[in-house]
DNA sequence: GCGATACTTAAGCTCATGCTTCACCAACCA
DNA sequence: TGGTTGGTGAAGCATGAGCTTAAGTATCGC
């Protein structure tokens, strides 16, 4: 899922569909590719669950999926706040042992 | 940096050092593959500011860098809250419209 | 029905990515 | 001081990602 998210021009449609749901040829206009590239790229995020699409008629509609957006956020988040938690205990230690020094040259 | 996060092993690097600095040596235990490999993803992970190192003596030392983190996470964030709102809207909308429907039959 | 539209599928091409090996250097330590 | 440990750098290789072209299919509007 960071995989399909890795390619800008596919985190370009990924904004696009954040801004409402979309043909194919709708997220192709503002790229400077095939509409068959833009297929292709738009199969990676289905298969990564981040989009959604069906057809009706000739015309495929596509909308974001945010339960998968919701996840990779997770992990991100989970890892940053692991480390940040980490972090502060350090500095809670540290202000520690700058207080019991300060006991010792008090005392 | 989505593009660094990408990788399985390079997310695997960072799960190691959001539980704390290490080494590059103990980043690599885990990973079946060569310290020459683990160097690259290493270099990989620096470039897209995740990681921050410094060398002390011939070991050199890792650590999360959480602001790029952050950032990640706040693009995700912001798309998916976008879709997510526009979403309600749409549902509220909705909801007038059974309403009006309603006052419809009730006159 | 017929042309235009909106994809779809397959094949192939190119370049980036992820890895390995090998040679090397620097620091530690017995 | 010499061997071991920890890391660096360059070269090369295999695979896969991203793109294109080309040919095909299914609707839509007239």
């Amino acid at each position: 899922m960071f995989q399909a998210l890795a390619d800008p021009n596919r985190r370009q449609m990924v904004q696009r569909l954040s801004e409402g749901p979309a043909s194919v040829s709708e997220l192709a206009a503002p790229l400077q590719m095939t509409l068959s590239a833009v297929v292709q790229h738009l199969a990676v995020l289905e298969g990564a669950g981040l989009v959604r699409s069906q057809k009706i008629g000739r015309v495929r509609n596509c909308q974001l999926e945010t339960q998968a957006l919701r996840a990779a956020e997770r992990w991100i988040s989970e890892r940053r706040t692991l480390w940040e938690r980490r972090f502060d205990r350090l500095g809670a230690f540290l202000a520690e042992q700058a207080a019991e020094s300060e006991e010792e040259n008090g005392a």
